[in-house]
DNA sequence: CGATGACTTGCGCATTTGCGCAACTACCGA
DNA sequence: TCGGTAGTTGCGCAAATGCGCAAGTCATCG
């Protein structure tokens, strides 16, 4: 078997993973509050969110390390400062897409 | 303040409850194939879901008390088998929007 | 160079989560 | 009524997770 077609379920499965750990960066209240800080397109220093979150740098620090590593967000340094955006368009789907079935 | 507009931020909180809470029944590998299984719109027994899956029965009725419990999926009784069924077609939206952030 | 501000990383801890296994309940067929 | 099949629930355990706090890195300014 297997002559054409590559191997049948290893692609799922590598799939269902990204994604179960998609789903997983998007589990936390405090994440999806800096996703809906950042839905507007614009960019945001850790401090910032660190506020409109409200909790601990350090803390927002490591919920935005989980949200970076999913490929949630992306990065810029800007002097001492580092900004943080939504990484792709499709995000914003997929947060709306959660909020209309957890409504 | 707060004459017309109801509370702000409690219902915006509670709203990311919900949809956090949804997020972290997806974020399983098992859960998503478990969805990918009842994609198309048919129902599963709980033994057929723990076959296609590859897990033991009790683990399989566990994921899908967890995924029943966000309201992603639906169950109803037929003698003495339990069907279960994607709960809405939004369900399914979410799940398409998840793997292609993930892709 | 220090010194200060902005983030990141490491560490210990309490909570949660997925799993296997055993026990229990619910529904048939004989 | 008595098995037997189908699911659910309870329990203990190992692994992962979020948090607070301390310490480290990196860039700016005097």
């Amino acid at each position: 078997m297997n002559g054409v077609m590559a191997i049948a379920t290893p692609p799922a499965e590598a799939q269902r993973d990204r994604s179960a750990a998609v789903a997983r960066a998007l589990s936390d209240p405090k994440r999806l509050c800096v996703l809906e800080n950042l839905a507007d397109g614009g960019e945001r220093s850790v401090g910032d969110l660190s506020r409109n979150v409200g909790c601990q740098v350090p803390n927002m620090s490591q919920h935005l390390a989980v949200l970076r590593s999913a490929g949630i967000v992306a990065s810029r340094r800007q002097g001492s400062t580092v900004l943080y955006r939504i990484a792709d368009p499709s995000v914003l789907e997929l947060v709306g897409a959660l909020q209309r079935v957890a409504r």
